[in-house]
DNA sequence: CCCTGATTCGC
DNA sequence: GCGAATCAGG
């Protein structure tokens, strides 16, 4: 992937903004967290506050014990992006005028994906999160595929529940 | 175990 | 310059 201006000036705005790296990445899409926080350090606008106490670092001696293999640890490479929302999302959004409302990939809506449903449309399965205001009319819900734990999606069990432990870091 | 940002370093 | 790996920590 590519760092074009335009995505730049996203990760920008939404560092800024004081958005976590892994959910600027995943709006972004296509890039791992590690991009984005190596991104805003090349970018020089990591001081965002103390974060961490100076760490001394200095591991990384050998880890080829054998085979030259360039073998970089395959580890859990998931691309994040919900494929299947998303490409719905797409196919909805083409035939929907109506929740047709941003025409810039610098959108300054924080909720990347939502398939905007209605509150009738909700099923045990959909994610309840609620986008937009309550009281406007173009008030819709997620209503992305929900786990069985929350009425949330994934990434809005995160938005929802992740402040509680965020709140008490206080490094 | 989930997550956060920070740093190093091979590419 | 990029980002995976790794770290230190909540």
């Amino acid at each position: 992937m590519n760092w074009t201006d335009e995505r730049v000036e996203t990760l920008k705005k939404l560092w800024a903004e004081g958005l976590s790296a892994s959910q600027i990445a995943a709006q972004l899409g296509g890039v791992s967290r590690n991009a984005v926080i190596g991104k805003v350090h090349r970018l020089k606008l990591s001081s965002r506050g103390r974060a961490t106490s100076p760490r001394t670092r200095q591991k990384k001696a050998a880890p080829s014990t054998q085979g030259t293999t360039t073998t970089r640890r395959p580890r859990n490479t998931r691309p994040t992006t919900v494929s299947v929302g998303a490409t719905a999302l797409q196919a909805q959004f083409d035939e929907e005028p109506v929740a047709r409302t941003y025409l810039r990939p610098t959108a300054d809506v924080v909720v990347p994906i939502s398939r905007k449903l209605e509150l009738v449309q909700l099923t045990e399965t959909t994610c309840k999160w609620p986008n937009g205001d309550p009281l406007s009319e173009d008030f819709s819900f997620c209503g992305n595929e929900a786990g069985e734990n929350g009425p949330y999606c994934t990434y809005h069990s995160r938005l929802a529940y992740q402040p509680a432990s965020e709140r008490r870091r206080s490094r």
